[in-house]
RNA sequence: GCCCCCGUAGCUCAGCCGGAUAGAGCAAGCGACUUCUAAUCGCUAGGCCGCAGGUUCGAGUCCUGCCGGGGGCGCCA
């Protein structure tokens, strides 16, 4: 019996009570049962007793026996305690416990997966860097965590689109553009220019392909040089993104827009909202009707538009595609743009509690030997991507910084990250798996497969507590996908990491010495199993590979 | 001044819709390798959950105020 199985026993219990005037109330709409902290209360509790008292009009407890003495009817169902101030601790018997091993092997790849999310559309934003530069570490911590959320909220039964919006309009290309023109005429980059290795770099490789380039009258040249650095500098954001596992489904062009007029669809739209006023020669949109502090300007005296009409058209364009729920994960640097998001989606007829959800994630510093580390040859004070991975790979690099609540500003010591021993929480997940493969192609040695499963046989108490915490899997995540946390997927992976270790310990799977292969060896295989499926499934949501051998 | 995040064991942090005796890893100490790969496991020790109020059967969790730390407040993007 699963717990989503048992909590829908539960509330079949309470409704027949109340139908049979037991105790009076009205039964929730749903049991939650869960997992004690405490492996004395049992296999699963649940707090529906107490949650109905009021409404009964009676001592939690006394509901509680009622609802009890009705489960201990139940099939499957071992023992029933009332405990405390009137929780349900609920024992399985051990076959219908153990029928979960057998219900996770069969939906292998499909287990964990669900329909909380169904028929939800998700735009997910992250990354977004601008093509003057590498993904730095900042942009790391969200691609790590962006990614996965994408595949969690995918497993959740989401539509998702991961979205790389390119700022490739503006001032800041032209600066870049003339920083590589500066660069290649070998002379010193401007004051306000782009700095680092990586602008020689992109200059030689411009170089290369437009050998004609110093020829050129100048505008041309920096013109070229914008046109080409950003080719040159998306191509190695990709790649670099594409090396840490990392996929969008759109690269959304900020130019494209202003060039196919949705820019100034965008402003039609808002004016016609009335949200928007002219002053001091520049437009100006009404965000302080919506909370902002200030007024902020669309298009500025010079006619230029801004970087915010843009946004406001990306929104727009977003909803359009249909999209009903817009993912924004930014900086903790950038977290005074929420205000202004939220009175774009609103000045646009939204609803920004519902259409609209900005992320922010708190800044990443890499630490070796208690030193931040900063040298970076290729963009002079920053840590990239790349230099990221070369330091401690994908693997760790993914896990550590998707086992982390975005919230927690975090320090990242190298040393700790890449340590190959139980320590390091990515390689204890990953031997646990490559544990499994172990144990499983050990157990094939002796004949020993997936035939015979005889659940009423696993009776050990690590038994029970790890197909308890197998049966917790759909709900961690569920619970990820809708709270946008994936590190609540790691922090599960290495709870039952620990729970399989343990059981690994205690019961052996295949036969010790000369002992003969029994009914008990075969099911335990299939324990094994379903523990690997499960291991395998959310390393895979993390986007860290699960390893057949270590 | 205003806004966002954080404050839980020596350290780094989990703690979902408020629930039972607040958890994990590391570090410290003790123990288990003729092993299903010890990249593992067992045990010990370690807490005014920043402080003060409030809400209620019940608060680490929700509300208010304060203290401490980090970040942000352009006709830049």
């Amino acid at each position: 019996m699963t717990p989503a199985e048992l909590a829908t026993v539960v509330h079949g219990a309470v409704v027949a009570g109340v139908a049979a005037g037991d105790f009076a109330g009205t039964p929730p709409d749903a049991v939650v049962v869960e997992r004690p902290k405490n492996r004395e209360h049992g296999d699963y509790a649940t707090n529906v007793a107490l949650r109905m008292a009021k409404s009964a009009g009676r001592p939690a407890r006394e509901v509680a026996e009622a609802i009890a003495a009705r489960l201990r009817q139940f099939d499957g169902i071992a023992g029933v305690d009332v405990a405390g101030p009137g929780f349900l601790n609920i024992t399985l018997a051990a076959d219908s416990l153990g029928m979960i091993a057998q219900a996770i092997v069969e939906a292998a790849d499909g287990y964990g997966r669900s329909d909380a999310l169904a028929g939800r559309k998700v735009n997910l934003e992250f990354v977004s860097a601008n093509p003057t530069g590498p993904v730095h570490l900042g942009h790391t911590r969200w691609a790590a965590i962006g990614d996965s959320l994408h595949r969690i909220l995918e497993a959740a039964g989401a539509e998702v689109a991961a979205e790389h919006y390119i700022n490739d309009f503006g001032s800041q290309m032209t600066k870049f553009g003339a920083s590589l023109y500066a660069v290649a005429r070998g002379r010193p980059v401007p004051e306000d220019g782009y700095h680092g290795d990586y602008v020689a770099d992109v200059a030689k490789a411009v170089l290369a392909e437009r050998p004609d380039l110093l020829d050129l009258p100048e505008d041309d040249a920096v013109a070229v040089c914008t046109g080409l650095g950003e080719e040159l500098m998306l191509r190695s954001i990709r790649e670099s993104l594409s090396r840490f596992r990392v996929e969008f489904e759109v690269w959304f062009s900020e130019r494209s827009m202003h060039s196919s007029g949705k820019v100034d669809d965008a402003l039609t739209r808002l004016r016609e909202q009335g949200h928007v006023y002219d002053a001091d020669g520049a437009v100006w949109l009404r965000t302080t009707d919506f909370g902002d502090d200030k007024d902020r300007v669309l298009v500025r005296s010079n006619g230029e538009k801004t970087y915010f009409a843009a946004d406001a058209a990306y929104y727009l364009d977003k909803r359009g595609r249909g999209f009903d729920t817009c993912v924004y994960m930014l900086g903790a640097d950038h977290h005074g743009y929420v205000g202004r998001l939220r009175a774009i989606v609103a000045c646009a007829g939204d609803d920004p509690d519902l259409t609209l959800e900005v992320l922010i994630g708190q800044l990443v510093k890499l630490v070796r030997a208690g030193e931040e580390v900063r040298l970076s040859k290729r963009a002079g004070t920053i840590v990239t991507l790349d230099d990221f991975v070369d330091l401690v790979g994908v693997d760790a690099g993914r896990y550590s910084l998707a086992r982390w609540s975005a919230d927690t500003p975090l320090t990242l010591d190298i040393a700790e990250i890449t340590r190959r021993s139980n320590d390091n929480p990515v390689y204890y997940v990953q031997y646990a798996h490559a544990r499994t493969r172990n144990a499983r192609r050990n157990a094939e040695q002796f004949g020993i497969g997936l035939d015979v499963f005889a659940p009423e046989l696993l009776t050990s108490p690590y038994e029970a507590a790890l197909l308890t915490a197998l049966g917790d899997f759909p709900a961690v995540v569920a619970t990820a996908a809708e709270l946008r946390a994936p590190h609540r997927i790691a922090r599960y992976l290495e709870d039952l990491a620990g729970t399989y270790h343990r059981w690994y310990d205690h019961c052996r799977i295949a036969p010790q010495g000369d002992d003969p292969v029994t009914d008990l060896n075969r099911t335990r295989a299939w324990v094994n199993e379903a523990t690997r499926v499960v291991l395998a499934n959310g390393l895979r949501l993390l986007g860290v590979h699960a390893p057949d051998r270590m």
